[in-house]
DNA sequence: CTCCTCATTCTACTATTGTAGAATGTAATC
DNA sequence: GATTACATTCTACAATAGTAGAATGAGGAG
């Protein structure tokens, strides 16, 4: 039952703007963390439509909603990475990194801290 | 003018297949070499879009279409990944494998290409 | 207690996506 | 030349996503 799906740019927008903040949060919060600049009554939808789909709570104190996310950013990540690397890199990720090598998108930094977690890994 | 959006998920998997196949194609091959069960005329529409977002170029040969692909499955990725990482990963590449490690979505194999990768990256 | 303010909830509308039947047109068949 | 087959194009419709005004309702001001 666990439906797991991909979200829509503006909630996901939100949800990281929620994961920036210390839970529980208030739509006034997000509106001021969020890059994009909706009116009031857009930041709300989507956090109604998080709370539908199961990422995040809601509670009410006095006149303001009280928003905690349900899903870690850990936990979303994960599913969302492993579903990108699935549908678009035929389930290698080396041909992930290959491709953001060849589109100059690894600086020298990616590549330390790659190593790094690699020799972590280790043994 | 390069809007380069991605791509719905039905249209991405006709482009899967395309890619998978030495071009020009014909709208059936792509039904053959499609995972989810399209009716023809679905398939069709795809592929039509796909002409209108500028992804394949189609060319009418006797009754049948001819597409070709204009945008190569290594582009696109590069600019998929690229997005994804800067998305959902905070810009870290680091980031990304972690919670790919994580998920449990690396195998030993992928420890080692990736490795092998980056030595070559090397120096 | 009444009125105002402001957050929230409803309602709405457009664009996009998934999906496919109906209509069309041309190549092959008789 | 008339008829059939079948690929393609049109048309359509429901669900989702982006965006936000209108209506509502409760807390605070007077």
């Amino acid at each position: 039952m666990d439906k797991a799906k991909r979200l829509p740019d503006a909630e996901l927008e939100v949800m990281q703007a929620v994961w920036s903040l210390e839970p529980p949060i208030t739509a006034a919060q997000v509106q001021q963390n969020v890059p994009s600049d909706w009116k009031a009554t857009s930041v709300l939808t989507f956090l109604s439509r998080l709370c539908d789909r199961g990422f995040l709570s809601c509670e009410k104190e006095g006149r303001q909603n009280l928003y905690t996310p349900l899903v870690t950013r850990e936990a979303y990540l994960q599913r969302e990475s492993r579903s990108f690397v699935e549908r678009l890199c035929g389930g290698s990720v080396k041909n992930l990194v290959a491709s953001l090598s060849d589109a100059g998108a690894l600086t020298e930094n990616d590549l330390d801290e790659l190593r790094a977690f690699l020799d972590a890994q280790g043994r």
